[in-house]
DNA sequence: TATTTTAGTGCAAACGCTTGCATATATTTT
DNA sequence: AAAATATATGCAAGCGTTTGCACTAAAATA
């Protein structure tokens, strides 16, 4: 009973289309426009008709068209989210986090995975500001070094809330970790446990987050009093590739780390996997400490310690700061800096 | 440069407003129809006149408003994905897999997550209907136990494709794992690697799954000429205390199992740590396969056998058959069944 | 009772694009 | 040279809502 076989049309006359506001308003000899606030609970519409046109709608299973109202309304209800992969564990936390209170707002959102590549970065907010997105959560790919991609956002007046991976030359809201901190805090960590030697596999410093890594292993290495030794301090692209040929290189030099932070979560279970494979016991000969997490890093032999970050959190802040933007048009620039916690597990301390 | 200045609209002269094909076609003396058909590049232009519009389109910033052209074509190149949790290894590769073939078809994906709630996956479909999504991939929840909502779509003339958490009395393409033949090799694997007493730590009955990994533990363990003990065959919602509260058991009872399979991962992992506590060891005392993967078995110790899904694989058939239905209006009503692998490690046989 | 206010409904334009059909040249065919 | 065809463009309706404004009748005020 979904459809109405309506004569009323010249070039499609008798086609089977879905029920619309007019095929109500005909049926129960009212205007559409009548039908339409009435559907919209308008308050200018008599109790008595909402009534009759809400039965009508149901009975007929009238379904809304969004596309007709998007278009009419300027709004489509609809949010843009951009990251660089979806099989993450951070990242599908956020991606949960914006999901669940943009449902709970009536808003759908629109996923895209950049891959990493700046050229799909750009090639996916152009179809999304295309698509007429109400507004945009993205967390931008390694390459990208430069913003006139996202001045287009603006330009079409579309909001935009940056997160984790930023560019901070660019005016927008932006959700943050405390990336200095957690990698000072690490480092202090190991310091402290009594390590010495303390080595970094970070990701490529064309990004905000290693850069800041960078800067705070470096600056805290020193206030613990420790050398850095520029073969200890290594940005890659954390391949799988990349982490096996650098830890390789570590474990078989003649001076080796006795501690290895690494940028990912990933990295810090391959690194593990292949200490255990060099008869090298962790924390005894080497601790290991991750700037990321993940469920797994609890169920290995020994725990990992690792810095827990708030993915949720970040997403449902995120969208709460877009929907700031997109209904009350408030324009902000500011960056908001979400705690961190350093967890502290067996693989950072030895047992003495 | 992106915007106008109109003045000769009506009720909002002077307002501020992406460009439209109509402001092309006044800048440049051509009917909006030739605009239109020339951007699409439809050969009934020529190639003069295309040059000019295409030219001028980059220059003002034009941007398509796919929302008015999704309502003109009665198509929205989006596809709507639901599915259980994002945060979920192989929910995350079948999106994955979903999103590259989507984009690359230009198409782009609506995700919507049921978070195993039937209320929320029938909302959910009335609003995807509503946005008018060419076309609908999901993965139902568990709680499904009747196709009233999906029938709607039919009605609605929207294709669907179920994968892996599927309803067989509902017509439409199916994409699933072989769930009874995984069980089978999992429990033929443990028999023959000398396990006598094999409990599974399994999901709820509700779903296809679920009851095919039942028959197919039942019908194997007879088949092999293994006793089925009934408090070795648990249906769980599987949360982290439904795990806990089993293996507690199983483990402290006076008749231990002497394998484990579980429907998860997660609980596999959850499962090891547990037996590993009770100082009892894997595989020697208890063995441990699991009926899903991801990265993290293969970095505990020892590493957790496990089925092998594709999820990738699913999510790019799903999309494949989806792609069809929609292009093509090839409508079929098959399961395909995807190949899984049963990959086998140090949990699951005793070095002897 | 005459006048203003309020409530409920309808009219019609607008949102920006697509597309069938008509029209006007330009090119080819007889 | 006239007729038929091909090529390029324009016209206008249509997609299904929303919404400002106009209108009518009933209720409230003077």
């Amino acid at each position: 009973m979904l459809f109405l076989h309506k004569s009323n049309l010249k070039n499609r006359a008798m086609a089977k289309s879905p029920i619309t506001i007019n095929d109500l308003a005909r049926e129960l000899n009212v205007a559409p426009s009548t039908v339409s606030r009435a559907l919209n609970n308008s308050p200018k519409i008599s109790d008595l008709t909402k009534q009759k046109i809400v039965k009508k709608a149901a009975e007929l299973g009238y379904n809304l068209n969004m596309v007709a109202s998007s278009l009419s309304r300027s709004r489509t209800n609809t949010i843009g989210v951009v990251i660089p992969f979806l099989n993450n564990f951070f990242y599908s936390e956020v991606v949960n986090g914006i999901e669940e209170l943009a449902f709970n707002k009536g808003y759908r959102i629109l996923i895209a995975q950049t891959r990493n590549s700046f050229d799909k970065e750009k090639e996916i907010l152009r179809t999304m500001s295309a698509t007429r997105v109400d507004g945009i959560i993205a967390c931008l790919t390694t390459e990208t070094t430069n913003t006139d991609h996202l001045k287009i956002l603006s330009a079409n007046d579309i909001p935009l809330v940056l997160f984790d991976r930023v560019r901070f030359d660019f005016p927008c809201r932006k959700v943050i970790i405390d990336n200095y901190s957690a990698m000072q805090q690490s480092v202090a960590h190991l310091a402290r446990s009594g390590y010495k030697k303390i080595a970094h596999l970070g990701g490529p410093i064309t990004c905000n987050i290693s850069s800041e890594h960078a800067k705070a292993f470096k600056e805290t290495l020193k206030r613990e009093g420790l050398p850095l030794l520029t073969q200890f301090h290594l940005s890659t692209d954390l391949t799988e590739e990349d982490i096996m040929e650098a830890i390789k290189i570590w474990l078989t030099s003649r001076l080796k780390p006795d501690a290895i932070i690494t940028a990912t979560s990933y990295a810090a279970l391959v690194v593990s996997k292949l200490i255990k494979e060099q008869k090298l016991s962790i924390p005894e000969d080497i601790a290991l400490s991750s700037l990321t997490s993940e469920p797994a890093l609890q169920f290995v032999e020994p725990q990992i310690t690792s810095v827990a970050l708030p993915g949720r959190d970040t997403g449902k802040t995120s969208m709460d700061y877009l929907l700031n933007e997109i209904e009350h048009k408030e324009q902000k620039s500011d960056t908001t800096i979400k705690p961190y916690q350093l967890i502290i597990r067996n693989s950072s301390f030895r047992n003495k």
